[in-house]
DNA sequence: GCCGAGGGTGAGCGAGCGCTTAGCGAGCTG
DNA sequence: CAGCTCGCTAAGCGCTCGCTCACCCTCGGC
């Protein structure tokens, strides 16, 4: 359809499809102060004037202050299960497949950690509707990499006792993440996608014996 | 010292130190808002109505509501540290003190829920001063997990590339606990803390080859 | 060149916030 | 029993919040 505002990296633009150029650059400014401070720390002055414009703006695209915060966590979370269903439905095997998943689902959360924090710890400021549509997917999201564990323990790949409580293990261990990850910090998002994708196959029982002598 | 007031649970009554009774209880009505609602949504109001009292009789107790979070923060942070360090300390080998340390660490986070929930995540509501201080706290709740780590790859006990991203990873599962454990859910604290005791195992290369099938 | 529409602003509303202050009543001391 | 302390309350101050409203530009269509 269109042309770029899609680059390699899924965190670059993400807002694109956010359709006036002034209820983008609103929603972009709420993403970082939400991110910083909180949904309920920060005040509509404070998102309108990141974006350079008066508290009243935000009212001409936005109903309130909650339908951004809901605007930007549906978007991430989209944007979250469309990442985990590229990796769930590529070729290869479960190992590969569970590794090529937990290793971008991470670099997502760690490379746009600004989003991912708001996408991930502000669900209990929603309000009872708009937390009931967004726990809809993040249940997709389970199933998604459920999937890929129940295919790896059915294969023989993976050795798992309880298949869902290992899924809550490795979302959690990825969403935590957008928490902890300090950009100025020695790691990169590759590096620590690339770690925890180790540590997940050991979780499940396939990663192979000393990888971590190579 | 005292008596009792520290059951075998460390759960329990961990606010037996907090000396004036109205003082505990609006300490414990505070844990109960802040988990509940966030630190900046919850009103000092709230957290007197909760207690029984008027909302002028938090301010004889403590100088301000960040005075509030500050003492629940320290004093749940201390009661993490007490725990790791004595799964630390105990005798036996690294990976029993490891699946020691983890399973307590995770039946602390999971059964104290609500405590857990402000302490780990309210951080960034603290000012400057007292948010230095809890960190503080944190790294000695870093070093203490990278020790037992570091005498299991001393010892060949474990198969761990990065010491310190593994620690992290470890942490960051156990931590997280807090946001997504559900009181009404199917699992108990002892039987996640026992589910995240194998998984790091696993993660830190020791975990036995066909325990899941025990 | 006038008009209507739509994106934007300045000023300000009612409400609720964190916190303060004056005073009250119970209980110990002399 | 007077006098003092101390835990607590009722009332409310000053402020900032989310949000609204009257009005103003700019610009395309006729």
């Amino acid at each position: 359809m269109s042309t770029a505002q899609e680059t390699a990296d899924g965190e670059a633009q993400p807002w694109g499809e956010v359709t006036p150029d002034a209820a983008r650059r609103l929603l972009l400014a709420a993403v970082e102060a939400f991110a910083e401070r909180g949904y309920h720390a920060t005040t509509t002055r404070d998102i309108a004037s990141r974006a350079g414009m008066s508290p009243a703006a935000l009212y001409i695209h936005y109903k309130t202050k909650e339908e951004l915060l809901h605007r930007i966590s549906r978007i991430g979370h989209e944007k979250a299960l469309e990442i985990l269903r590229t990796a769930s439905r590529a070729e290869g095997g479960p190992a590969e497949r569970l590794a090529d998943a937990v290793s971008s689902f991470v670099r997502w959360h760690a490379g746009g950690r600004t989003t991912a924090r708001v996408v991930q710890y502000e669900l209990d400021s929603l309000g009872p509707e708009a937390r009931a549509e967004i726990v809809g997917l993040r249940r997709q999201v389970n199933a998604e990499v459920r999937g890929i564990i129940e295919d790896g323990v059915r294969s023989g790949d993976f050795d798992v006792m309880d298949v869902q409580g290992t899924t809550l293990a490795v979302l959690s261990l990825c969403i935590d993440v957008a928490r902890w990850f300090n950009v100025n910090g020695p790691r990169t998002p590759e590096e620590v996608g690339a770690l925890y994708a180790d540590l997940v196959l050991r979780m499940v029982g396939a990663g192979e014996p000393g990888a971590a002598q190579r």
